[in-house]
RNA sequence: GUGAGUGUAGCUCAAUGGUAGAGUAUCAGACUGUGGAUCUGACCGCUGCGGGUUCAAGUCCCGUCACUCACCCCA
């Protein structure tokens, strides 16, 4: 073995779990195409200044988890940790805001975190997501929220629950934020170092502490639901009853906290219970200062993105389709020629189709045929190559019939 | 960044401190016109890596790396 292995987190992908990837990265091009969302794919390293500018400097994520890395020009770039900043970039950059319409981006691809990994966690792992830009209806929200959970049922991800909040906006949220210090700071003797630390960066994050004393002592803090502006109580208001109308279920959660500073208003969380400690399926919410804040025109924004590793792991029990395969077994290598020719004829009519160049006997390409799950194995030996037909057997019947090479095609065509 | 568990054949796993094994997979034969079964044989290893203790280490000790899970954070 060589002892050059995948770096820490990353890995490869192939049979049998690479057909669960093809098959999910079609159901969302196929889904989110019916809400006329189109791709964009954007570079996977950007200007760091775009994730520290756009996610926010006191984030996590900018904070310990950047790929960061200077290129022989002395730049600094960073493998991108999520793609919602790309996208407006490319937004602002490529002036979409003029020229397309709807403003609707969906995105698959590999993001970069420097985590440590567990379950369902990785440094390259894969996102999709998608972006509406310039609408700032509630209703809209309550499209994304709906195509997000729905598409997890279509896939047959049905025991999740979603949560809800709002966060404010920069007419509400400081004031609030300013409460919340002063409520935290009242009790900071009781919180642990890390909550404590949070108070002046950023208290949101103290309600998401898991130690025990410090969730009891938060729920005693005010929370932003209480002290939202008219704007956002009302929007809010409007983004529940719109999700009863497509009857989607969440709890709302007043705790709710994002990681990333970008999120105004409605913010939301899909999380499975059968992941362990990473348990989110999804996360998103709106962003309506962003695109401002990155050097865009004012306009609204709301998107989520989707773990697909995490996804991945509720298709296990997605039986994989395989594709019927054709195995053509030479009685002789001196028929290979023939053998070579019908396999590329049927290849040239669409079907998968292998064959043993080894010489070996037809009871070894038999064996052959049955270790890759062949759905027929074509002889030609002897007597078919005089007589100009070819032995069909099917593996799972066990019936074989000797048909002209001529009628192949349409016995095929009948019995494939 | 912190903690715990695990590292032995391609895969799944054995081996009271005393000669590294089995199942499975692969290849060949039994069986040169027919798969899944059976039998026989072959192949497969610096026991993660580096030190230490010992007459002797896969086994005990230290370090290190990797994987897994959890904390943290999130998708």
């Amino acid at each position: 073995m060589s002892d050059i292995k995948a770096p820490k987190g990353t890995r490869d992908i192939f049979a049998p779990e690479i057909h669960k990837w093809q098959y999910l990265e079609s159901a969302i091009r196929a889904y989110y195409g019916k809400y006329l969302y189109q791709e964009i794919r954007t570079p996977v390293f950007e200007h760091s200044e775009l994730f520290s500018r756009g996610i926010g400097s006191e984030t996590e994520v900018v904070q310990k988890e950047m790929y960061t890395f200077k290129d022989k020009a002395g730049r600094s770039l960073t493998l991108r940790p999520e793609n919602t900043a790309s996208v407006v970039r490319a937004a602002i950059e490529n002036n979409l805001f003029e020229t397309l319409a709807p403003l609707r981006f969906y995105y698959i691809g590999p993001m970069f975190r420097y985590d440590k990994p567990q379950k369902g966690r990785y440094r390259q792992f894969q996102q999709f997501g998608i972006e509406v830009f310039a609408d700032d209806s509630p209703q809209v929200d309550a499209e994304v929220i709906f195509a997000a959970v729905d598409f997890l049922k279509k896939l047959g991800i049905e025991q999740v629950q979603l949560e809800l909040n709002s966060v404010g906006c920069p007419n509400c949220r400081p004031a609030y934020l300013q409460l919340l210090r002063r409520a935290a700071q009242a009790e900071a003797h009781r919180l642990c170092d890390d909550c404590r630390r949070k108070i002046d960066g950023n208290p949101l994050r103290i309600f998401d502490c898991k130690q025990h004393a410090c969730s009891e002592i938060s729920r005693g803090f005010p929370v932003i639901g209480d002290h939202l502006c008219s704007e956002c109580a009302d929007h809010f208001a409007a983004v529940r009853e719109a999700l009863s109308w497509m009857n989607v279920p969440f709890l709302l959660n007043p705790r709710l906290v994002r990681g990333l500073d970008y999120y105004t208003k409605t913010a939301f969380e899909v999380t499975s219970g059968q992941l362990g400690a990473q348990n989110a399926l999804l996360g998103g919410g709106r962003y309506d200062s962003l695109i401002r804040e990155l050097g865009g025109p004012d306009t609204a924004a709301i998107g989520f993105a989707a773990g697909m590793e995490r996804i991945i792991l509720h298709l296990e029990h997605l039986e994989a389709s395989r594709p019927r395969i054709l195995f053509v077994a030479c009685g002789d290598p001196q028929w290979l020629a023939h053998a070579m020719q019908l396999a590329q004829v049927l290849r040239e009519e669409g079907y998968p189709v292998h064959l043993d160049y080894q010489g070996r006997n037809l009871k070894k390409q038999f064996k052959k045929a049955d270790r890759i799950a062949a759905a027929f194995t074509l002889v030609l030996a002897e007597d078919e190559i005089r007589s100009g037909t070819v032995s069909v057997k099917d593996m799972a019947s066990q019936e074989q019939v000797k048909i002209p090479l001529k009628e192949l095609n349409a016995w095929l065509k009948k019995n494939y």
